[in-house]
DNA sequence: TGTACGATGACCT
DNA sequence: GGTCATCGTACAT
């Protein structure tokens, strides 16, 4: 089957407040066409980042990292966390309000093979002796640092790019019916309160 | 110069 | 299931 591009237009994410976007993403498919191959996952799990919101890397000041996040709706957002990871965010709203919706989890649809293939060996893999471990198909996208791993995406290429030119774009809504369940953001002490969090509720492919 | 923040994998139980 | 190690970024001192 060759899948069609069929990517969502810009007018989809100008369209909604960043908690409405961010639950209007749910069963939407990411899409990565790289020069390795295609690979795509539904998305199950997002969080809302508010500009009124201690969570939201624009609550403080605004800073070179934090400039895609001023961009207008449909800019990638891609910002590095723990040194180490990356984590990959849709910018909302209109151009000066910086907020965004994480992407947090994936249903892995196509490239499944390069996925693993991608999260096996980016890996602490370079040290003598290690042996990468298959991944299993559960854990590739769950968690938004392993999803970034899986789809490569990288912040020197991808971020403060626009999902209407990008490599990396969204697909329309292709889950069946499913519902979706609200709750607290994951991992996070500013703000923790907030039910700023949605997963699609009882999909096995959610972080937590 | 120091410190808070935060996702993942390795290792252990 | 829990504990630990990892480090770029932002900001207070």
């Amino acid at each position: 089957m060759i899948s069609e591009e069929n990517r969502l237009p810009l007018s989809f994410y100008e369209a909604y407040d960043t908690r409405t976007l961010a639950q209007k993403l749910l069963g939407c498919e990411l899409v990565h066409n790289s020069p390795e191959g295609l690979t795509s996952g539904i998305i199950v799990e997002t969080e809302a980042y508010l500009q009124d919101d201690p969570a939201c890397h624009a609550y403080r000041k605004r800073t070179a990292r934090t400039e895609p996040m001023y961009s207008a709706a449909g800019t990638i957002y891609v910002y590095l966390i723990y040194g180490m990871y990356q984590c990959v965010n849709i910018v909302s709203r209109e151009d000066g309000c910086a907020e965004a919706v994480l992407i947090r989890a994936l249903q892995p649809t196509e490239g499944i093979e390069l996925m693993e293939m991608r999260r096996r060996f980016s890996r602490k893999n370079l040290l003598p002796g290690f042996v990468p471990k298959p991944v299993a198909l559960r854990e590739l996208c769950k968690g938004p640092g392993k999803l970034v791993q899986a789809m490569g995406i990288d912040r020197s290429i991808h971020n403060a790019q626009s999902l209407d030119t990008s490599s990396l774009y969204i697909r329309p809504q292709i889950l069946g019916h499913f519902e979706i369940e609200i709750s607290k953001r994951i991992g996070i002490t500013q703000g923790a309160d907030l039910l700023y969090r949605y997963t699609v509720k009882n999909n096995r492919f959610v972080s937590k």
